[in-house]
DNA sequence: GGTAATTACTGGTTATTTCCACATGGTGGT
DNA sequence: ACCACCATGTGGAAATAACCAGTAATTACC
């Protein structure tokens, strides 16, 4: 059934349950506006806690994925957009507030075609060529993580041509490619965002 | 003493508590980077449980105002930066071109009194009372970023009596205030106009 | 039949307790 | 000096329990 709750040893509990019904919202199984078996269903279900239960509700009433109501219960809430994937902030952003400094090192750069996930991530048609940047990050100069950063390849077609130890994702999306930097800048999170919760 | 804890019946204490700490996170009397008193200490001083104190810190982590660190404690963030790409244009006016919506929840409000700048800003005396509001501003219900908002309080004397969690700023405006509306509207726009620019 | 009262259920708040892993500062022993 | 060890303090995870305030369906009463 859904025990998958009995493997993935040393990830929380709650991270566990978010992330299953993450899954679930994102293949389909769970429509808008269904409603989710409640806190005490979930308990006996999953055999754990309400403190648990009530704890990856919040994360994700935080994130946007579900709503509630008092009485009535929980529901999956309106996909208006990949707002499942956005992290609160990013990993530069939540680096900087900590008072650290963040660089990063593009390792490599490749062209692929999106798959259907990632195709819907990016907002993109199956099969639509993106471009996978393979990234070092450093946080106060120590290397801390790989990730990996997408972006739709029509909206910046000549992105593998440039220099990237030269000078910041950021700096060249901002310079090059002007005003499409809005919405490129929050594709790249949200790729950001499943390598993230991959590790 | 910090016992304003004991006031303000009705609202749940992990409110109260967050709400306290974001104003002296706001006023700098808690400066970025200093320590917050433990979790247990907190408990303590307040006469609280631990899982309140955590709900507030959830809270707080979540709104990027602190961050933790394990066994070492919790610490002031360092205030939010501006990434903005176009300043020029208001946050609200920069989403709608994009043909984004755009909405936004109070998170809290003080009184406080307009300095020289602010109160240029918003046409008023200095030391005029405003109401200073922490608003979360969303797009396509995504939470994207943390705004504060001025309201001469003559304008809108009572309204810090209102529960902006249940009803929006607008709607208050509207309802409570009727002819006010047209006024205030304009310099809740010419308020966040400085904020941004601030940052 | 229509309405009021009851009941069961739901999420929300709060307290208490138990463990865990990490950080730090001392205490020795070498 | 140096280093292994340990006590203590810290945030993180989880279980359990109790009560509250809405919702909704059912029952009882007129």
């Amino acid at each position: 059934m859904d025990e998958i709750m009995k493997e993935n040893e040393g990830i929380p509990l709650y991270r566990r349950l978010v992330r299953m019904i993450k899954r679930k919202i994102m293949d389909g199984e769970l429509q808008p506006h269904t409603k989710l078996p409640s806190e005490r269903e979930m308990c006996e279900k999953y055999g754990i806690s309400r403190t648990t239960v009530r704890r990856a509700m919040s994360e994700l009433i935080h994130e946007g994925l579900v709503y509630t109501s008092v009485g009535r219960g929980i529901y999956v809430a309106e996909p208006k957009f990949e707002k499942e994937l956005q992290p609160l902030m990013s990993f530069t952003e939540s680096m900087k507030r900590r008072g650290l400094s963040v660089s990063s090192k593009i390792l490599d750069s490749v062209l692929i075609k999106a798959d259907d996930r990632l195709a819907r991530r990016l907002k993109v048609l199956p099969g639509t060529e993106v471009v996978k940047l393979h990234r070092l990050r450093y946080v106060e100069g120590i290397p801390t993580a790989i990730q990996y950063a997408y972006l739709p390849h029509h909206l910046c077609p000549d992105i593998l041509k440039y220099d990237f130890s030269k000078s910041s994702l950021l700096k060249i999306l901002k310079t090059v490619y002007g005003l499409k930097l809005a919405k490129a800048e929050s594709e790249i999170e949200a790729g950001l965002a499943s390598v993230e919760e991959a590790e």
